[in-house]
RNA sequence: GGGCAUGUAGUUCAGUGGUAGAACGCUACGUUGACAUCGUAGAGGUUGCAAGUUCGAUCCUUGCCAUGCCCACCA
């Protein structure tokens, strides 16, 4: 017997290790060529689930069980990622309770210590996957540091660098001054806030001087020039001439460049090659000195005057303000708002900086990327981020791939003396060129100490995490994966780095459809944060109503291109319709309504069971389509208002009234279909709500029958849409039985009593249908009998719908003040309706250029209009 | 500065060139047989504003307004 209630705590856990150890996870081979593969986007190995992962798994979960189920061979292939700086913080932050640092420990036991904690914490987000009930093959996880996975990444490199498309180069690149490493563009964030620009005095001699604006006063220290614009009237006459920094007295050039704008500042800016990237290219024009004034930890160094050497260079920046005031050099200070570069992870300001870094020229590969996407090799859903895909890549910079920190690849480079470049998969293969290279043995080398960037091998996941280079059966089988589910924020770190890698390597685009998920937002559309304290934390959503239905509430409101606002509201109420399937089938296993019927279902004789099993192929189909379509939301809304609205609400009610009838055939036809259809219900909403529905297969004995656990069952025989006019006319009893409870509402007679009505007035063939599904509409409507239409009583009184008319004979004095005031109502909506339509109808450009059948349709409409008009008005006449 | 979205019921969102839909919330009422985590009925709309195309626009076009996001730059 089924439990009173549907208590997730219990059942979630035991299913999920019920699907493991049966090993239902792993692909199923098939010899067809349908074939379903995704690669999860790896979380972070240290992190745990938020709302964004339970989204993205969420769908993924969806479309491998969807395609499972239609018996495609599915994998779903799992992983981690490394995560170079975020888990080196992590571990740094660990080593500071102990009052310990990196530095103390020196990069081996540093590397030990964060192993340690990767084994530690590592599984945490996988079981918080699998919390969601996330089918990935688990026999397959992939952590990005692997062996296997490293020499992926050193195979690549290398083959880029062979190819000089990776080198290194001395130039300024972004500078996070907290993690002391070089990072890419992309981690950079501009934030604006509140500056100050300063204008300092440049002079020339003890009277005459030049101002310049900056909002950086720290690097006059490190200034080779000052440039103005050539067409500048105002500094024409001062080019070519030498002014002094203020401070330390040296004297810079002057010089013309287009760059100087005259309407910014003073039309006169001062150039600091070596921490501005526009004075960078200025700098190379006019071959200037690069002067670099900070120490990797953004203090100011021994170019710079004593007094400032070993401070922080924003530290720096007050007290140079305040010698440049003393000394008379500020013309004054303007409050500004302006943007400023900060770092993703460290959260600090990032210092344009001079060092040599190893580059990635993602330009030649870009072209490749472009094309494919281009020649729809690859789409994306919603198609608009195709656009953003585009833009960026069509201007893309050389992308800096080497990190100095130690937690990741470490860079397949290996030095010899005067730095010679031994390019090599390991350290004996590096030694036997240097040795060649030197002609000696064991000759000195060392390996650079950078690491890569931790996109650089998210970027190779699709096909080093299916096993490449190795030719394994998950690589051929799976590749090109069938889609990837991502969100847009990771568009450019990962998306496009992916297609453009996946291309150079496999030749091959690395999936075929590419779905873009927006972010959850809280119910008031706030970005959820920690300090704002809206976050909506998925595992406690999930112990509270079950992952099933957090599942259901994030498919519903998966609509393209717009951010998931989840409310605990929602939650509940998706909780509440588990309990509504839950209930069904304890009606299901009251009535032992458990039967095949795919072999069968062309003897189903009962309008009624007719009618719920095309209602219900209806619904898969649209399913189908919208799953196809990516259309989550709609497809979870298709099931819900069927297994609700139509299924529950109608379908049930009716089978109650032949159940609890004395006609054996009907009874056990219906007991058929309706474990049939219960059955297929479970199969439909599996991929939504994994849970219950595997329970409820196998606590109804479907899997005893069907010879298998819902998550893996294929054997879909096709129903099709029996073919019969008159099963239509199911709806239109559902619209009577709608019109006489609405009456009763009307007339203040409560619904619990028994009404008799005459149909003498309907058309045969409904008069017909009304008769042979009496037992059903009988219950549904509480109508006890019928009667003949000459027969005369006060408490009789006409209905009219669309063309129909019934009598209805209440059995106690009615009241028809509120009916009356009604129909008045309802006369002047028909009247205003008539008036638009004969308006329309009168109008000539409508008649000619409207299509036929929009015409016929309101010809119709009118006279129904018409019709239901007079016959409102007599009921009015009569009743005055 | 450049670009991309989004404005529809109280709220969150669908949808359609031809009489505007759902869920939640709200109101009233409860028919013994799965379910009160329920059922039945109902109220609720100038589809952001303006112009254009069209026989007809919420839908297509343009402009404007509002909101969100991305990219670039800012001495």
């Amino acid at each position: 017997m089924l439990e009173d209630n549907y208590n997730h705590l219990e059942i979630e856990d035991k299913i999920y290790d019920f699907w493991e150890k049966e090993k239902l996870f792993q692909p199923k081979k098939n010899n067809n060529k349908n074939y379903f593969s995704i690669v999860i986007p790896p979380p972070n190995v240290t992190g745990s689930l938020h709302m964004g992962h339970a989204l993205n798994n969420s769908i993924q979960d969806l479309l491998v069980r969807f395609y499972r189920l239609k018996g495609y061979e599915t994998l779903w292939q799992p992983g981690t990622d490394h995560a170079g700086i975020a888990t080196e913080l992590v571990v740094e932050k660990k080593l500071k309770e102990k009052n310990l640092s990196k530095n103390i420990l020196g990069r081996e036991k540093f590397l030990k210590e964060v192993w340690e904690w990767k084994e530690h914490s590592g599984n945490l987000i996988i079981n918080q996957l699998k919390k969601l009930g996330s089918s990935c093959d688990w026999t397959q996880t992939r952590f990005t540091m692997d062996k296997d996975m490293s020499s992926a990444v050193i195979k690549v490199f290398l083959e880029l660098y062979n190819k000089k498309l990776i080198y290194k180069d001395l130039k300024l690149s972004n500078w996070d001054p907290v993690l002391k490493t070089a990072i890419s563009d992309l981690e950079v964030e501009q934030k604006e806030v509140n500056g100050k620009l300063y204008y300092i005095k440049y002079f020339f001699n003890k009277i005459d001087f030049i101002t310049i604006a900056t909002t950086r006063p720290e690097t006059v220290f490190a200034d080779s020039a000052i440039a103005v614009n050539p067409k500048d009237n105002r500094y024409k006459n001062l080019i070519n001439k030498f002014a002094k920094i203020p401070l330390i007295e040296k004297s810079i050039k002057i010089i013309a460049d287009n760059y100087a704008d005259p309407n910014h500042g003073s039309g006169a800016v001062k150039i600091t090659p070596a921490h501005d990237f526009n004075d960078y290219e200025v700098g190379i024009r006019h071959k200037l000195e690069k002067i670099n004034i900070l120490e990797p930890d953004g203090k100011l160094n021994n170019n710079c005057p004593k007094k400032y050497q070993g401070i922080d260079r924003l530290e720096a920046r007050k007290l140079i303000v305040e010698d440049l005031k003393l000394g008379d050099f500020l013309e004054k200070e303007e409050s500004i708002k302006h943007s400023v570069p900060y770092g993703d992870r460290s959260n600090s300001v990032i210092e344009p900086y001079l060092t040599e870094q190893w580059f990635l020229n993602v330009k030649k590969l870009s072209s490749d990327a472009l094309k494919a996407v281009k020649n729809k090799k690859t789409t994306f859903f919603p198609e608009t981020w195709t656009k953003t895909y585009n833009l960026w890549l069509k201007d893309i910079k050389p992308w800096c791939i080497s990190r100095q920190i130690w937690w990741g690849h470490q860079i397949p480079i290996w030095y010899g003396d005067n730095g010679k470049i031994f390019a090599a998969a390991n350290k004996e293969d590096a030694q036997k060129k240097a040795d060649k290279f030197y002609k000696k043995k064991n000759s000195y080398i060392k390996q650079d100490l950078n690491v890569l960037d931790t996109w650089f091998s998210s970027s190779l996941w699709p096909f080093a995490s299916l096993g490449w280079p190795n030719k394994t059966y998950n690589f051929k089988r799976f590749y090109k994966t069938s889609v990837l589910v991502t969100g847009f924020d990771i568009l450019f770190f990962w998306v496009a780095r992916m297609m453009m890698m996946g291309l150079f390597v496999t030749k091959k685009v690395p999936f075929d459809k590419v779905y873009i998920h927006a972010l959850v937002r809280d119910e008031h559309g706030q970005k959820m944060s920690k300090s704002k304290g809206n976050v909506i934390d998925p595992l406690e959503l999930i112990k509270k109503y079950g992952a099933d239905a957090l599942r259901f509430t994030l498919m519903s409101m998966a609509s393209p291109g717009r951010d998931v606002k989840l409310s605990e509201e929602r939650v509940k109420g998706y909780r509440n319709f588990l309990t509504k399937i839950w209930n069904v089938s304890k009606f299901c296993e009251l009535n032992n309504c458990n039967s095949n019927l795919e072999n069968s279902i062309n003897n189903v004789k009962l309008e009624v069971n007719q009618w719920i099993i095309n209602e219900y192929i209806q619904t898969r189909n649209n399913i189908d389509i919208h799953m196809q379509a990516f259309r989550f939301d709609e497809a979870s809304r298709e099931i819900y208002n069927f297994v609700w609205n139509t299924f529950c609400d109608w379908y049930l009610e009716f089978a109650k009234s032949i159940f609890y009838s004395n006609d054996q055939d009907k009874i056990k036809e219906t007991k058929k279909v309706f474990g049939f259809i219960f059955s297929k219900i479970l199969i439909s909403l599996h991929p939504f709500i994994p849970f219950v529905t595997e329970e409820l297969w196998n606590k109804l004995k479907f899997m005893d029958f069907f010879k298998s656990p819902l998550i893996n069952f294929t054997n879909n025989k096709e129903i099709k849409i029996i073919k019969n006019n008159n099963i239509q006319m199911i709806n239109w009893l559902i619209k009577i039985v709608g019109l006489i409870r609405s009456t009763k509402v009307i007339l203040q007679v409560s619904p619990g009593n028994f009404v008799d009505i005459c149909v003498d007035n309907l058309s045969k063939n409904k008069k017909d249908f009304l008769d042979r599904n009496f037992l059903i509409f009988k219950k549904a409507s509480r109508v006890e009998n019928l009667f003949k239409k000459d027969e005369k009583n006060e408490n009789i009184l006409s209905l009219y719908s669309e063309g129909d008319a019934i009598l209805i004979k209440f059995s106690t004095e009615i009241s028809l003040k509120e009916q009356i005031a009604k129909v008045k109502q309802k006369i002047d909506v028909i009247k205003n309706n008539i008036n638009i339509s004969k308006g329309k109808l009168a109008n000539k450009s409508f008649i000619n250029k409207a299509p036929k059948d929009i015409v016929d349709k309101e010809k119709d409409i009118l006279k129904n209009l018409v019709n239901d008009l007079n016959q409102l008005e007599s009921i009015i006449s009569i009743k005055n």
